[in-house]
RNA sequence: GGUCCCUUCGUCUAUCGGUUAGGACAUCUGGUUUUCAACCAGGAAAGAGGGGUUCAACUCCCCUAGGGACUACCA
């Protein structure tokens, strides 16, 4: 039988990076198994979900390259069938109708018995002839008695007494299904194999099963994956720097780097710690899944990020900084920058963590001269760097030819008869081709420029200082 | 309060009864280098606590402590 798994988000905001890695876990899954990934939007919660919700999940899931099988289903608009689902229980005595009000549910909860346990319905064994002629909520009528179990492929075996479990509500007062009934007959419905979903959703695995047992469906597989947490522990909020997946995308992470890092938080494979996505489906595994719940931590993404910018196929880096750059609303590069960033991809992917350094690194090629460095890189032009500056315009005639090695020994000879080291010339001169020092090896901007444009960059700084106002 | 889950270096983790408890990030030291958000070498750094079971426990069981989830006509 194929594995069929699920993301099911509800749309209530954009997609949360913890939902995000529930997310790869399942795509993965089924990757891993020639299995299918399905996409539902859990929107039964009209007053919360919204469209533009939900295109953020699909934007989301599109940037980090989580395609799913299909199209993505609406839990709403399966709330016929959820309806027929509950009706069934009725007539099949697993549920009954509850005519509690509001106000009698209240009282219960103050008294005694109800500040302790779950709300105990009068109507769960009445007469139905005694029904009032008024609005009431289908809800399960959970066994009382005896033990239920799930076998969690994560978290092991997880039992329960039923009395713990209340007679949860199935559809409610105006015909709407609530979550509980409708992830389970969605799940059923589009024949999901393997439930792979965040720690929070344990008991509630519990609870569901009661609900396939009920209809006398089959239990899915469940796999609980522990919670991602901020640096300090704490559930990961705005405070932690990000939540939406989005955000990572315009802080410049490439989406090879985070499916890498958000795969490697709470999963793992031996000692394997920089791989390809390819890889992580080749190797991924539900028994391969931590217990415990993972702070998130910067310091290793940008690692695992720069591993992935140093690494990646040319057009895979040239096709992130496409989608960097339109996720800061700017303008789209034009094909003739576009063309220059190509060219000179190893000098610039080199050392490099984030897109955005990328592209600041990228600036001597893209930005024209002359570069008025700002005031804390204008300190590396000082007046004794001018007249080195000066001496150095004609010893670089010499250079034996335009290459990297020849300048580069150029360089060192010429720092050896100035008396200096190489440092001192070489560090400002990346601010004389650039404007700045978040750039590439002096020598390597030198072979990209060439001669003439280097020989004019230089001269600009002559030029500049040569007149101080 | 009740039910359930979790607990190895600062962080992410390996280990699936017998290891000097390994790796990665971060950190420290030294080296190197255009004095770097680079590189190389080395160092420090962990089984929450207490009981069992066993020849042997990080690994299995129990208790305690700490953390977390759930406890809605939310999902």
């Amino acid at each position: 039988m194929g594995i069929v798994t699920r993301f099911a988000p509800s749309p209530t905001g954009y997609l949360h990076i913890g939902g995000a890695r529930t997310a790869l876990f399942n795509w993965l899954y089924a990757r891993a198994n020639g299995g299918k990934f399905l996409l539902r939007i859990e929107d039964t919660d009209r007053a919360r979900s919204t469209d533009a919700a939900t295109d953020a999940i699909f934007e989301g899931m599109r940037w980090l390259g989580l395609d799913w099988d299909g199209d993505a289903v609406s839990q709403f608009e399966r709330r016929e069938r959820h309806a027929e689902v509950a009706h069934a229980m009725l007539n099949t005595g697993h549920a009954y109708k509850c005519y509690a009000t509001r106000a009698e549910i209240d009282a219960f909860r103050a008294t005694d018995l109800g500040k302790h346990g779950s709300f105990q319905s009068p109507w769960r064994d009445a007469d139905s002839a005694t029904a009032p002629d008024a609005p009431y909520v289908i809800r399960l009528k959970a066994p009382r008695e005896g033990t239920t179990s799930v076998e969690d492929q994560v978290q092991g075996t997880v039992t329960w007494k039923n009395a713990t479990f209340d007679d949860m509500i199935l559809l409610r007062s105006d015909a709407i299904p609530t979550y509980m009934l409708a992830v389970v007959v969605d799940d059923h419905d589009m024949g999901v194999t393997h439930v792979i979903r965040g720690d929070d959703h344990l008991i509630n695995a519990g609870r569901q099963s009661l609900i396939y047992t009920a209809m006398g469906w089959k239990i899915p597989v469940f796999a609980h994956i522990p919670l991602i947490f901020g640096a300090d522990g704490k559930k990961l909020s705005k405070r932690h720097g990000a939540t939406g997946a989005q955000e990572y995308r315009a802080m410049g992470y490439l989406a090879e780097a985070m499916r890498n890092y958000l795969a490697r938080l709470g999963w793992s494979h031996g000692n394997d710690e920089l791989f390809s996505t390819d890889q992580a489906i080749e190797w991924f595994d539900l028994s391969g899944i931590n217990k415990a719940p993972a702070r998130f931590d910067f310091k290793k993404l940008d690692n695992v990020s720069k591993y992935h910018i140093e690494n990646a196929p040319d057009e895979v880096l040239i096709a992130g900084i496409i989608d960097f750059i339109a996720s800061q609303d700017r303008e789209p590069m034009s094909e003739g920058d576009l063309g220059k960033l190509k060219q000179n991809l190893p000098i610039l992917r080199e050392k490099t963590k984030k897109l955005n350094d990328l592209l600041d690194k990228a600036q001597f090629l893209l930005a024209s001269r002359p570069f008025i460095p700002d005031e804390n890189e204008a300190k590396n032009i000082n007046s004794v760097f001018i007249c080195i500056l000066k001496r150095l315009t004609p010893a670089l005639a010499t250079v034996r030819s335009w290459s990297k090695e020849d300048l580069e020994t150029l360089f060192r000879n010429f720092a050896e008869t100035e008396n200096v080291g190489l440092g001192k010339i070489a560090q400002p001169m990346k601010v004389v081709l650039s404007g700045s020092t978040k750039a590439p090896s002096t020598f390597d901007m030198m072979v990209a420029l060439g001669k003439e444009e280097t020989l004019a960059r230089m001269n600009d700084v002559v030029l500049r200082t040569a007149s101080p106002e």
